[in-house]
DNA sequence: AACTAATCAGGGGTAATAAG
DNA sequence: CTTATTACCCCTGATTAGTT
């Protein structure tokens, strides 16, 4: 083990603490002004035609069909990608609720014939570069399983620690999903701390590991 | 144990907080960046059915042969023969795996050097799930593996990009690597404790948690 | 309260890369 | 080259939460 041994005070450390409430309550505050909320696209009435003309069509649709449908409804591929799984969702959901007595044959086995198939042509090395968010989600993957590694209940009691009596951590991590900024954020909880040793007098000392919050600023 | 004593004071560790912050910033930034994403071609039905036909002749395609076959499907050369790698990995995977099938739970220890030389038929939708899942944890808990083991370059590249920027980033690096600084740290992002080692005296220590509310007053 | 957009947790397939 | 691993992209199914 190797430690940075550092001189304080109970002061210092108070000080400390209380630099840190104040990064949390910063963050608090600027959760509850601005970009708390889950932000809802609403589909134009418009756009929603052409994806379920689409859907009719292929109820999944290869990525190029995607990428037109978001250009053509000006919604992103995102979007789109989640409404194509919640509308599948939804009508199997109908399917197995209401019908099991006539079997519907719309729409049934056939319509698993999908995915990609054709590409106009030579499209070879392409990648989509207007994919973010998704990509953005696998980024955050790995450190979040590697979260509930430790503890299976582990991540939901560090991002949403039981809501009541710690509502800012929970919308700040809705924050952070919100930003992307996710990627980093378990990291923080998991890993960032910095070890030091205080000296608490001059002969007694104290390894702590300070948590931070890479917000604050 | 080796220590370094560095004065400090509040505006220190304001400033180490700062920093990490930064390196932090930095790294959400190049994260979100698309810029340094591993691209994925994807194969069009098309040119996946030239490639499976050429592998039925060969499998290892002299190089010539992989020429005609990049200019056929409109793919780099380098993808054809990356798709021949991995399809020959692939077959190979497949017929060791179909050599279990039956994973009842009774003979565990011998069934890891399980032989396989069976029949090559590919069911294959059943695999040992235990071993299955292990490795996957293994894999995508990159961190976890750096605190047992102390080393991994990507946390190394968390933790210190830019290190010039801040010395004390190193050091909290080294921390990590050395001391298994991890294995404490989800303690932060659960509970906010503070992990620390009193020295009692000069030469004896003791290790305690103290609990930390991050939004006491 | 219903509907549904968005998120989360998990799994599959495979292109790309690392390690040998 | 092979083998092992990683990263990307896609999916389902359950859940959460915004709108009306």
């Amino acid at each position: 083990m190797c430690f940075t041994r550092i001189p304080i005070s109970l002061q210092h450390i108070k000080s400390v603490f209380s630099a840190i409430f104040i990064t949390f309550q910063f963050l608090a505050d600027s959760d509850m002004d601005n970009s708390n909320k889950r932000p809802r696209t609403t589909i134009s009435a418009k756009s929603l035609e052409i994806l379920k003309q689409a859907y009719q069509a292929s109820s999944k649709p290869a990525r190029h069909v995607r990428e037109a449908l978001a250009r053509e409804t000006n919604l992103d591929m995102r979007v789109v990608q989640v409404w194509f799984q919640n509308r599948r969702a939804k009508e199997k959901r109908l399917k197995k609720d209401a019908g099991r007595r006539w079997g519907t044959q719309s729409a049934g086995g056939m319509s698993k014939t999908d995915s990609d198939s054709n590409s106009p042509i030579g499209s070879t090395t392409e990648q989509s570069p207007s994919y973010g968010y998704m990509e953005r989600m696998d980024v955050e993957t790995p450190h979040l399983e590697m979260t509930s590694y430790g503890n299976n209940s582990a991540q939901s009691n560090v991002l949403k620690p039981e809501a009541e009596n710690s509502i800012q951590l929970g919308e700040m991590s809705e924050n952070h999903d919100q930003s992307g900024i996710m990627s980093i954020s378990p990291m923080i909880g998991v890993g960032c701390g910095m070890m030091t040793t205080v000296a608490l007098t001059s002969d007694v000392y104290m390894d702590a590991t300070l948590g931070f919050d890479p917000y604050m600023q």
